[in-house]
Parts: structure tokens; sequence; C-alpha cells
DNA sequence: TTTATCTGGACAAAACTAGGACAAACTTGC
DNA sequence: GCAAGTTTGTCCTAGTTTTGTCCAGATAAA
């Protein structure tokens, strides 16, 4: 099944109902009909029985659309341009619109927010819900749906990581039982791991080595990290948590990495990490470039410091220093 | 050995009546003849009576169709296809994506062979390559072209089963990295969970717990169980590893579960094992069952016997033992 | 006897189509 | 900053196709 390099060159033909169409892009069938009619948005094939047939090709530009709509595009500019032309315009909004929304917040202005954060706020109320009531079926919707409404980036950022969070607090303080948060972190684990494999592969990006130190166990942060430097173009060699420094020096060598990834989340104050940390730096060669992320690097900024690591301060943050040195234009320590 | 021929593919041969079709599709009796008559759907065999008889086969068929229509799929469309199509089909349509040249493969004539053991051989032998040689995209596609080849349960046992051994041992006696073996599990973890989603809820599930007791990080097998039973109608409310007993309890009886399935690799001899199952048995109210999967439960064998659980020796075992537990309840009294 | 299934057909609900109306949100020009 | 125009999502009607349910009379099973 060539579920990775089909995905450049999408199938043209015509199979799709209406409804189907409008599950997969979030959009009303009312919707679908009224941009073919005033835009020739798309234009599809019809059954004998005047039924309208959409191909994959016409699905995924409607959905990217969608999204360049939300992202405040005029349905007018966007809707003559090709599937490509479409993705790079996408691809483009989806590095500014996490920051526009935390301006958002602070300047409130009245033109565009691209995700209201309200909105955000009632994805992951919606979502602990169906935690609590161990509603798998609807988790997994509501994961969907999420992801249609807005972009890769902007979804994990503003949905997915503050809903663990969320999680993770609620069954600190006993609000939420353990058992939920299991049932919440194995369909998320699911979820993140699937997204992978939604962008192309082309077989000439650069690789970037994504895992956790000995003794971190919790692996969604380097998932997400996995499912978004893949957006940018990186391939990302996954290697789950709690892989010792030895190994992920080893597999950084013979994969070929430019890059190494690491989320320190539970134990922070774990005693192996500065030993692990250090191992690893001195196995890489120094070209290679080592992030630490995840909410208990800060309590190893002295270290990351010292050894030379970056420590990027958001997922944007992160996405922001790849691209620089997918590009080249970032010389490290040399 | 009997365990293969049983699995190796879906049964085809006819014999259940019309009702017990619709009770396990979720479709109502006459629908089931509508859409024969108007489609041909299915063309069960008849008894010397003109009575419809069914095989799992056609029953998996309904299932699968009644899916793809919630989906948005239309009848006619849906109707002619293969058992082995219309899981392409409604994966693709529970993912959003996937495969764009699946429609190539469905319509090749040649009824595939039901496995050769030598053919399983060679297909593990081709992953323990692309794990060693570090290329994950090999290694998913490998998966993917393997399922398509036979049915889920028979993949499950002839290829994921060994495989897993297979890299244990290697890691083990040191021809294989751990970073190998973090990278096959990884993906294996994103490929069986999404495996789940290739079936489906019509709501009426009996519901199965399945996670590991607290001290069993190992969570594959626990998720080959939930992705197995899924085929036979069970909804698996799945919990991840290292759950303990009261927590198992607790989801037990807020999802009105009718049966826990735990698996049980390593430590075998970890010794919270015994306290765990005996509190986990005390807490259960009797009409739930628990089953003991998983390498190390022979290492519990008399445990097991004396708290009434129930260890199949295999995963075909597992999936006969709660097909019974299933029709029992449907069936209700006679 | 009572319950389940069979066939064939009728009927109704749901979904889709085309064309158009309308109001809210946004833009533009002054 | 306001008025006039544009863009855009939603809704309505009326006619067609598709799909789900129900009925009647007959036969088989429990």
């Amino acid at each position: 099944m060539a579920t990775l390099e089909t995905i450049s060159s999408v199938d043209t033909s015509p199979r799709h109902p209406i409804r189907l169409v409008a599950n997969r892009t979030g959009l009303t069938v009312d919707l679908i009909r009224a941009w073919e009619k005033r835009y020739h948005v798309v234009e599809p094939a019809r059954s004998d029985t005047k039924r309208r047939l959409y191909s994959d090709y016409d699905i995924e530009r409607l959905r990217l659309i969608r999204i360049a709509k939300q992202n405040g595009r005029r349905l007018v500019d966007v809707a003559p341009l090709t599937l490509e032309a479409l993705r790079d315009v996408v691809s483009e909004d989806s590095r500014y619109e996490v920051s526009q929304d935390v301006q958002a917040e602070i300047y409130r202005p009245s033109w565009t927010s691209p995700l209201e954060s309200s909105e955000s706020a009632d994805d992951i109320d919606a979502l602990l819900f169906s935690v609590q009531t161990m509603d798998q079926h609807r988790f997994d919707q509501l994961l969907q749906e999420g992801l249609v409404r807005q972009s890769l980036p902007a979804f994990l950022q503003t949905v997915i990581g503050p809903l663990l969070a969320e999680i993770g607090e609620s069954t600190r303080l006993g609000k939420m039982r353990i058992a939920h948060e299991h049932m919440a972190t194995a369909h998320l684990r699911t979820f993140i791991g699937a997204l992978r494999f939604r962008e192309t592969y082309t077989g000439n990006e650069p690789k970037i080595v994504i895992t956790t130190p000995t003794g971190q166990l919790h692996e969604l942060g380097a998932l997400m990290v996995a499912a978004l430097v893949s957006v940018d173009g990186w391939l990302p060699v996954y290697l789950g948590p709690n892989t010792p420094a030895d190994e992920i020096a080893a597999c950084a060598m013979q994969s070929g990495a430019r890059a190494v990834s690491l989320s320190l989340t539970y134990p922070a104050d774990d005693p192996r990490i500065p030993t692990e940390l250090t191992r690893l730096r001195s196995q890489l060669e120094s070209r290679i470039q080592v992030f630490i992320g995840g909410s208990a690097a800060s309590h190893h900024h002295e270290l990351i410091n010292r050894l030379g690591l970056l420590s990027p301060k958001s997922l944007d943050d992160l996405r922001h220093s790849l691209n620089m040195l997918r590009d080249n234009r970032f010389q490290g320590i040399a």
C-alpha cells in the first residue's frame, strides 16, 4: 500500500458522494454546492443520475481551502489555485497562525483570529468530558474533527498540548482517575502516531532522531515533535521513550541524522538525566544539533547551556530553529 | 497446527440464521433482505427449506458495509466490493486518507492464497532486515502489505507475534541494538493502534477492558488483543500498560464491561502480579470474566486457576472464548 | 399453537439536485 | 466613521433518486 508516495500525486478518479466529502472536509453539503455554484471551486463529475462524484484530489483541495479560509484568506483568492499552490499557501500561513493567536489574546484585533481561543477551550472541554465519561469513540471523533478545523501545528499547540497538561493536572489532583488518564493517553498515542503518515515523503528529507532519554517513560511529547517536524520537511526517526544515550548516538550515526530531539517531562529531576545528556553530547558529532523540550526541560537549564544544547521555548520555536537548520542558515558550533 | 487453518481466513461455511446476523451487524432483518433484493449485497446459501444461511464472511462484509454507509458511501458503490476491498475503504475513510491506489489493488482478480508458513517466514525476515537497516518506511510498507495478504487475526498470529519474539531475542543476544528494537516497537505501536480504527461501533457491542497490570510496561500484546477482539464485534476499552488493579476494576464498572483481558510479558516473576490479580478479582463482579494472556501467563498458572481466571493458550483460543461469551449474551434465554 | 422466516410489493423518509432568497460579515469609497 | 456594495454561509422550495421500513399471505420451526 503506497501510503507515503501517493500523497504527492493524488488520485483524480471521481468516486466519492458529496456526503462523504462533507464528512472528510468538515464543510457542510450546502456550502460545498454553493462554492461550486459561485466560484467553480471544484467541478465534480456526475453519475448517470446527476449525483456529484468527487475525486480525492477534489477533497484535498476543499480541505486546504477550508484551512486557508480559516487563516483569513478570501475564497475568491484561493478558489482558482491548484492543489500545490494551496499547499504552499496553507503551509506559509501555518507558520504565523499560532503566534497570531497568542497576540489575539492581548490586542484582540477585530479582523481575524484564525482560531478563537475560546473555540480551542471548547474543544478541550469536550475532549475532557469524553475522557471522564470514558467515551472512547467520542474522544477519537473529537480529535479527528479538531484536526479538520485547523492545521496540524496549530492543533498540536492549541489543543493537544493544553489537553495533556489538563489531564495530567486533573489526575494529580484526583479530579480524574488514573484509568481515565490511561485511556486518554493510549488513544492519543494512536492518534498522534497516525499523523506522521499524512505528510509527503520524497526520500531527500534531512533526518532527526526523536526519543526520550533513559528514565523518561512518557512519549507523547516526543511523538508530537515527530508529527510536527514531518510537516516542515524533516524525516523523523522515532525511537519511542526511554532510550539510553549510547543507543541514541548509534542511531543518529547509522541514520545520518542532522539533529536529535529529546523530550523531558517526568520525573523532572531524575538523576540520570545529566549523565545521559552529557554522554549523548560527547558521542555525537558536533555538527549534530541536540534539542531538549518538554515541561521538565527548564529544570536543566544550566546543564543544557553548558553542553551547548538547544532548548526551544515552544513547539513553534522548535519549528523555527529546525527550519533554519534545514535551510543551512544555521551555523552551529563548528 | 489446528489453529492456523481456523484463523487463516474468514470462515465461509454457511450456518448462521438471519436473526443472528442482524444482532451481530446491528442491521435489521428487513434491511438485510432489502439489500440482497436490490443490490445482491450478500447472496447467502439456503437451507433445504429456503432459509437464508450466512457465513462469517458474509457477516463481516455486512458489518463493514454498514460502516462504509455511515461514512457517507453509497450502497451502490460498496455493494460489489470484496471483504478485503471493503476493509481498505473503511480504513481509508476512518482515517480521512491513506492509500490512494487501493482501487488498483482491489480489482485485481486473483484470490490470494491463504498463508504459506514459508511465506510468513519470508515476511518476517524482510521485516527484520528493514529494522536492522533502520528503514522505517520499508518497515511500515511491509506491515501494510502483509495485512493485505491475510486476515487480521492470521496476520497478528503468524507475523506480528513471531516478529516481536524474534526482535526481543535478537536484542537480548546482542544481535540487534536497543535502538533498533525501540524503532520497531514504536512503529508497531502506531501500526497496531491504527488497526483498531478499521473496525467499529454499532453501539451495541459488549465491552472488554484491555490493559497490563502494574509493573508490566510492554503494551504491544494488549494492543494486539484490542485489535483482534474488535474484529469479532467486541468494543475494546484500551487502557495502555501499567494500570493498577483498582483502576482496572473501576474502569470495568464505569464502562459496564463484560470482560477484562490482561497481558503479562516482562518481568515474568514480578512480585506485584499475585497481589494485583487477587485484588482485581475480588473487586470485580463475578459475572465479569478475566482473561490472562502473554508469554509470562504460564508462570502464574496456579494463581490463575485458584482465582478462577481464564488463560487462553493462543489468540485463537481467546477469540473462541470471547465468541461464546458474546453469543450467550445476544441469544439471551431460549 | 406460537414464533420466525420467506416473497413481493407498497410506502415513506432521507438525501440529493437546481435555482434562488436572505442576512450577517466584510470591503470599499467618500 | 458611515453608507453602499460585495462576499459568504445558511436556508427554502420543488422535483428526483435512494434507502429504510412495513405489510400480507404463506411456509417452516419450536
